[in-house]
RNA sequence: GCGGGCGUAGCUCAGUCGGUUAGAGCACCAGAUUGUGGAUCUGGGGGUCGGGGGUUCAAUUCCCCUCGCUCGCCCCA
């Protein structure tokens, strides 16, 4: 590496990306107010504990994707690879179980030493969403109708399936896994070698496994809803009703799966085909057992997190630049009123862009190039009777304007 | 972490079956135009041909390594 580049899987936002990314959080986050939810700003980085507990020891995140070192003091610190385990940990470090219910938005840079791919980097983005204290199937339609909510919003739902599933609660949950494991090891010369590593450490996993040899093996194998129990099997329903009564679509996927212990109830993804192998676009769950697992108290949850890279590739449209409006002073005297008039002007809230340098042509060239609605032209002439000349860029139309009139003058150009 | 494809100007890309000073379009700068932008014309700047090593009289071109991008696996947002 000779050249100076950015890290492997980091990227600059410059201007025009910036602006589609606030949009998309932005967006996001005007639609969870809605719903009553606060934006809570965690940590970037926390205890390498935090994330050992909340994902467990043998999911991939933890075991091969973390970025962690010790600081100066020691201690071992991991930049956040998401964003659930740092709202858990703030729930119970800051006590806030007296009250429940809780709804928090979430937006920012999240960290996992993957191989970049499109729509996946090492810094990457995140906007999300989590509901603490209602374990009632309610809580999982407003989450899931939230982030249906955002999509549309942002002009992308159409372009996206849901997929839901249901992992059923602990009870059902374990039974499964067992029947599961028990199928599976019965006919593990026919699985791939990942989903045989898979099958010690994770093995609900091989549901959503991509290899052939594995999905014929998955086809036949017990299903989710049909090892619920009864209660489970209500819960999931009554979720499925609400998303029905509010029109929200969906499909059901008995083999999309949480690779996560702590993940029960509701499993949904909204996926695209549009962005090649990185298809998930936003996804979550149910995770009741998550804050007890950390030490809280017995705490409900259901969440989700979509990447706003991936959001943002999903539109096509850039959201314009905002439109200035050129200060252009001619001759000296003309150069050292600009220098007050743009104070002026900026501060009663106007873009004001002072060309730095060249005459006339040469920053009406420059202002053209910027993007600028008008220009305001300040010469020996305008001095003389106190007055600017304020020419529309789009149409060329030229008036002379009073200075002390000129900021209300410009109101159309806001 | 594994496998495939690709790296030539700021951008999009030609080109070199190994051979003198590596090209185009767009963009940029200047002039035509010292009080009027977008168009046009003229001129100009800009490249360690991703980096390092090897083969060769000679490498941007062939070989190896490496870095980066990209597609798939994996993982997931």
């Amino acid at each position: 590496m000779s050249k100076l580049q950015p890290v492997r899987g980091t990227r600059d936002l410059l201007p025009d990306d910036s602006r589609r990314h606030r949009l998309v959080v932005e967006t996001a986050r005007a639609v969870a107010e809605c719903y009553g939810y606060g934006e809570i700003e965690t940590p970037i980085f926390e205890f390498t504990e935090v994330f050992k507990r909340t994902l467990g020891d043998t999911s991939d995140i933890v075991t091969k994707e973390m970025y962690t070192f010790s600081d100066r003091s020691g201690e071992q610190i991991t930049l956040r690879p998401e964003n659930t385990a740092g709202v858990a940990r703030a729930f119970i470090s800051g006590g806030l179980g007296q009250r429940l219910p809780l709804k928090f938005f979430y937006a920012g840079p999240m960290f996992r030493y993957e191989r970049p791919q499109k729509g996946r980097l090492r810094q990457f983005h995140q906007v999300g969403v989590e509901l603490l204290g209602v374990a009632e199937p309610l809580g999982d339609i407003e989450v899931i109708v939230l982030g249906a909510h955002v999509l549309e919003k942002l002009g992308v739902l159409e372009r996206t399936t849901l997929e839901l599933n249901t992992l059923g609660d602990r009870e059902s949950r374990e039974a499964y896994r067992a029947k599961l494991v028990r199928y599976l090891t019965a006919r593990q010369s026919e699985l791939s070698d990942e989903s045989l590593a898979r099958l010690e450490r994770n093995p609900m996993r091989i549901l959503d496994s991509k290899n052939e040899r594995d999905r014929a093996v998955v086809a036949e194998a017990p299903s989710i809803p049909e090892s619920l129990n009864e209660a489970s099997a209500r819960f999931f329903q009554e979720v499925c009703d609400g998303l029905d009564r509010l029109g929200v679509r969906y499909s059901l996927n008995p083999h999309l799966v949480r690779g996560l212990d702590y993940y029960c109830h509701a499993a949904f993804e909204f996926t695209t085909e549009a962005l090649g192998a990185q298809g998930a676009v936003l996804a979550g769950g149910r995770y009741d057992g998550l804050i007890e697992t950390m030490g809280g108290p017995p705490t409900a949850g259901v969440g989700w997190a979509a990447g706003i890279e991936r959001l943002s590739m999903l539109r096509d449209q850039t959201p314009p630049a905002p439109r200035p409006i050129a200060l252009v002073p001619i001759g000296e005297a003309g150069e050292a009123k600009a220098l007050e008039l743009a104070h002026k002007l900026r501060h009663a809230g106007y873009a004001i862009e002072l060309g730095y340098r060249g005459n006339l042509s040469k920053r009406l060239k420059q202002a053209n190039k910027l993007g600028a609605a008008a220009a305001i032209l300040l010469g020996d002439d305008e001095l003389a009777q106190g007055s600017a000349t304020l020419r529309d860029l789009d149409s060329g139309a030229q008036e002379s304007v009073p200075l002390d009139a000129l900021a209300d003058r410009l109101a159309r150009y806001r």
